[in-house]
DNA sequence: TTAACAACCGTCCATTCGGTCAGTAACAAG
DNA sequence: CTTGTTACTGACCGAATGGACGGTTGTTAA
């Protein structure tokens, strides 16, 4: 069923180890957390984590690539889409939205890199492909007459998901929450604002 | 004039020292910065730091408690204020806009710290303490009819600094740039949305 | 029983880390 | 020239860091 009756000793293997790791990650950060503060908190040796990976940073890689490909997914939907494109941003959005909260170790792990090495530029790069995205597709809507024009589309976009991206500094997932309610209030506050509509 | 000619060897003080460290912080990360990438990049030795500074960690506080401080300055200066909540509220987000960009790189630091030792556990506390403030401002809000009710106060209050803290990831000052322009942007979007209003 | 397999341990290593300390260099005022 | 003041150097230290390596233990399939 839920287990597939592995073969070898039992133990952690890569998938249950990254995903300890991460969560150490983000709560000392990738620089703070030594290899062996994560042996001490997986319960092994630090020579046993690299039987299963062969350096940290291919942990961070493993990490942020599987961010990056949730979000590059959800972008990849949405241009294949017919539409205005504030209906293609909002879709952009509440996927974004989704994909935070179902992979938030991932994502917060990516919002986090400060390009010190070549895979964390890597990640970047890929990050400002996916800003580029964002921002085409606001201007695209006010030039369609449905984003406000007396503020810079980059500005917009940007703001945008500052406040998308801010979710991993204070959603914790409760079970039984399925994120679309999370997706709802930030469209309305971002397309509407917060202020009482007069009307 | 603008030197008040200092005695003793010219060089680095406290201050301009401060300011080179805080920069590499925010370029590598805190964790990622060692006081020998900082003594290269000030261009002296590392045990020169140590004349100015007794510890790497000196460094990170004096940089948070400059941008808390004046974060808090603006909060003091809104409750002392008359009127609406919603006027109060709109008053702290613009002050606070304007701390970010003045202090921009200090804001950056305190808005990274983790947690790891005494110091940024502080740190964390005292933003507790102003996001609690800004969250109280957004239920009175609400409760005067100016926010609107069918979103949870907290997640509102949230979503808004998120945006609002955002600016440390891309604003950049430009000569001649004021801020309250920036200002204006995030309080339109924030409080009306980024949707064409239907007049 | 045995072979294949996968997870794990103990020991070691070169390098880097934050930090110390005793002494030196460059300036201003008297 | 001296004195006070401030900035800096160079050599050093113990601890921690990321990682290498050869050997071991526990599990499943044949």
């Amino acid at each position: 069923m839920s287990t597939p009756a592995r073969r070898g000793r039992p133990g952690y293997d890569l998938e249950s180890l990254l995903q300890v790791a991460v969560k150490l990650f983000n709560e000392r950060g990738y620089d703070g957390t030594s290899m062996e503060d994560l042996s001490r908190k997986l319960g092994i040796t630090k020579s046993a984590i690299y039987h299963h990976v062969p350096s940290k940073e291919e942990l961070l890689r493993l990490a942020v690539d599987r961010a990056l490909n949730g979000l590059f997914a959800v972008a990849a939907e949405t241009e294949s889409f017919e539409g205005k494109a504030i209906e293609k941003l909002e879709h952009l959005v509440r996927g974004s939205v989704l994909v935070l909260v179902e992979q938030l170790p991932f994502v917060t792990l990516l919002l986090r890199v400060r390009g010190n090495t070549k895979i964390e530029r890597a990640a970047l790069a890929r990050r400002r492909e996916f800003d580029r995205l964002v921002t085409e597709l606001v201007k695209q809507a006010e030039t369609e007459g449905d984003v406000r024009p007396d503020i810079d589309p980059a500005v917009t976009a940007r703001l945008l998901y500052g406040m998308v991206n801010s979710l991993i500094e204070w959603y914790r997932p409760r079970r039984g929450s399925a994120g679309t309610e999370l997706a709802d209030a930030v469209c309305k506050i971002a397309f509407d604002g917060l202020r009482t509509q007069g009307g």
